[in-house]
DNA sequence: CGATAATTTGATCAATATCAAATATCGTGG
DNA sequence: CCACGATATTTGATATTGATCAAATTATCG
């Protein structure tokens, strides 16, 4: 996958990006410990969570294959949380502080960070927001219109609705139930299931 | 309120920051518009929202006091969403170029730039990550958790439940009724309620 | 002191989570 | 190319829980 990350890496000079493997429950960096870098996450999970004084902890995030992690690390001396692979998984590491140096002496690099974080914010705020959308069908509505692109509004699924149920906040089940119903009240069209390629195509009826 | 974008503007040559009072209903900017500036909100509230081809629109996010808004307009010549006041609101807005003049010109505020918005990203996705608590004892607990500071875990709130029932997603009913739960349970304590300045004082039962 | 907002508890409903199970698909190794 | 196991898709039955609707009480703020 070609994240906007690796557009940025691509921009820094060749080599700075380090791949690291994890196995299964392997811990990425821990919580205290010294930040060294930032990581992409290529394939696997790295649950990144938080020790609290009192005993217990909070997850913070779960970066899966194209996300990012520890991007905070950049601007402290330590990490705050510990990350650590729910599964086999491959990462890359960017040195935060061979990164640091690159946006310090050049602006432009420090742009395009401010613009790849940017883009993030304004992602993570669509799907917060498409969170507090009650109704299953509203919600998956909601969603495909926010990922339908074109004239067309359709939307290429890049991996199975199982997956997608879960940034919905919904049950497989109940996913594919508002399907039919979408599909039932003729809101949506599904195409190319059942084919070779895997890439279902989901066409959003023009109305409304 | 003292925000992190208030203290970068601050780093900012005095008057960059440009007041503005919107009505009801009022729109900010509108999409395709060019982008002039990007906000933060100081009162009151704006929905951003997109217009599709097909004759829908997807709310984006409704930000709130203290909330900023557009940043991606920083990076793009137009707006991608239109911004309009759901009830009377006050901003304040910065000019794009003006900005932009200053973190091309300035690595070091083209870092802090980014350093706000990483904290941002954090943030958000904590935030995503509670959503996906399904039980409301467990969603509650978690965002007790985060924001709880100090060895003694305690929070204190800064506005009313009612409010925070909304970050979280939940009614205030089901937020209300989480707390005599978890108060029944002994896992949190409740303490300077129906007292004058109002800002209650949650400890988190050292435990678990 | 009156009005408005916040807190709290009760009753009921509706929707999604769960648990189950059947079919279909995909990827892999033979 | 086919068999086989793992994963995905789909539908059904049921349970649970938070949403809703109501209403009473208590703060908060001019």
């Amino acid at each position: 996958m070609y994240t906007p990350l690796q557009r940025f890496i691509d921009l820094l000079p060749e080599g700075t990006g380090k791949p690291r493997t994890l196995s299964r429950d392997e811990f990425l960096f821990r919580q205290q410990a010294p930040a060294r870098a930032i990581y992409s996450v290529v394939s696997g999970r790295v649950r990144l969570f938080r020790d609290l004084p009192d005993g217990s902890s909070v997850i913070l995030y779960v970066a899966r294959s194209g996300d990012t992690c520890a991007e905070a690390a950049l601007f402290t001396t330590q990490y705050h949380c510990h990350a650590r692979a729910e599964v086999d998984t491959q990462v890359i590491g960017l040195d935060t502080e061979v990164l640091m140096r690159h946006i310090s002496a050049d602006a432009a690099m420090g742009v395009e960070l401010s613009r790849l974080f940017a883009a993030q914010v304004r992602e993570l705020r669509a799907m917060l927001t498409l969170r507090g959308i009650r109704s299953a069908d509203e919600r998956l509505l909601a969603w495909l219109r926010l990922k339908a692109s074109g004239e067309r509004m359709a939307v290429e699924l890049d991996r199975p609705w199982t997956g997608i149920s879960e940034e919905l906040g919904l049950t497989r089940e109940a996913v594919y139930r508002s399907l039919a119903r979408l599909q039932e009240k003729g809101l949506i069209d599904r195409r190319g299931r059942n084919e070779k390629g895997g890439g279902e195509l989901i066409c959003l009826r023009r109305r409304s």
